[in-house]
DNA sequence: AATCGGAGCAACCGCGCATCA
DNA sequence: CTGATGCGCGGTTGCTCCGAT
């Protein structure tokens, strides 16, 4: 890819010995490989000096950016799962914005990632509703669809196969949703269950049966559930980039970067299908949601346009 | 075939915090 | 204690792709 001419600025920095012209905008290979080798022989972190000496014409911010948010090998590519999304819509739930930390466990993903699907797929719903994120209404359609939905959705795409290599990934949400009804279209009638509880004390469970902790993969998290899902980057050493060094390994790499397709997993668009709401749409979320248990949630995904459509005949072309 | 608009995502920006001299 | 510097986070921008017209 060839930068464009205005992807080129002057240097902000105020100490900055030379007049270097700094480049902006989409990172070319040739950068990528200039980053990924001087991160295979010096490490990362220390990114202005990082800039300065390996000849890439970039701040420091930008630099680190491209490596963890891109280059890194650990970083997964692809679509998130269902259980990666269930995941992120509870912990947003328990902490809003903190699109780091709620990162911090789902291994693989960014923050840039996770804020990106925030926006783009949650927050398209919440507009189309014309609530707010914060609102408790969009709570509670995010607890009594959306979830429930996820979870169905891990379920059924969990071949008994896969159940029996992967047992203890796939569990937790069949637990969870047992144990809230879910499965059978029943939706706790007082209050929506929480899902933040269950996967607290999956998390719990997981920590005391593993040695390891935040580092790796707890219980609830993705990775750890759908390891067929681990693309192929990740056949590449995820260490300090011993292997970088080996010009075919790293050129591999790159390759992989750039020619990066969904692995296979259909991006959970908060699409309720068909929902054929009995009752009173006017206002759903006082029911405890009694009203969504219905069975053909199974096999379709909820369609939210129709559900717009179906609640707000009379707003609709205004 | 051309144009337009929306969606998705990579990258940038500004701010605040941490560290260190 | 204070100022300088580096780093990380959350918000925003802008580019590209793709489907609709």
């Amino acid at each position: 890819m060839i930068a464009p001419m205005s992807s080129f600025s002057k240097s902000a920095s105020s100490s900055s010995d030379e007049d270097v012209e700094l480049r902006r905008g989409p990172w070319t290979f040739e950068e990528d490989s200039l980053l990924i080798r001087y991160i295979a022989c010096h490490g990362e972190g220390r990114w202005n000096l990082l800039a300065k000496r390996s000849g890439l014409r970039r701040t420091g911010k930008s630099c680190r950016l491209r490596w963890l948010n891109y280059l890194k090998p650990d970083v997964k590519r692809g679509n998130l799962t269902p259980q990666e999304q269930l995941l992120i819509l509870d912990l947003h739930s328990k902490w809003g914005n903190r699109w780091s930390k709620i990162a911090q466990h789902l291994p693989g993903r960014t923050d840039n990632e996770i804020k990106n699907y925030w926006r783009t797929r949650v927050q398209k719903q919440a507009r189309h509703l014309k609530i707010d994120t914060n609102s408790t209404a969009f709570q509670e359609v995010i607890r009594c669809f959306w979830m429930p939905r996820l979870i169905q959705k891990i379920q059924g795409s969990s071949p008994s196969s896969a159940i029996s290599s992967q047992t203890s990934n796939t569990q937790p949400f069949i637990h969870i949703a047992n144990e809230h009804s879910l499965l059978s279209g029943q939706v706790p009638a007082q209050g929506p269950f929480n899902m933040t509880e269950s996967l607290d004390s999956l998390e719990y469970q997981a920590k005391n049966s593993s040695s390891e902790h935040c580092t790796s993969p707890s219980i609830s998290s993705p990775e750890s559930m759908n390891i067929s899902q681990i693309p192929q980057i990740s056949e590449y050493p995820t260490g300090p980039f011993h292997a970088m060094a080996n010009t075919d390994h790293y050129n591999t790499y790159l390759k992989n970067c750039y020619n990066v397709d969904n692995i296979g997993y259909d991006t959970e668009p908060f699409s309720l299908t068909s929902v054929s709401a009995p009752g009173d749409f006017g206002n759903p979320f006082s029911e405890s949601c009694n009203w969504i248990d219905h069975n053909d949630l199974a096999d379709s995904l909820w369609n939210m346009d129709e559900l717009w459509q179906f609640r707000q005949p009379q707003e609709r072309g205004t």
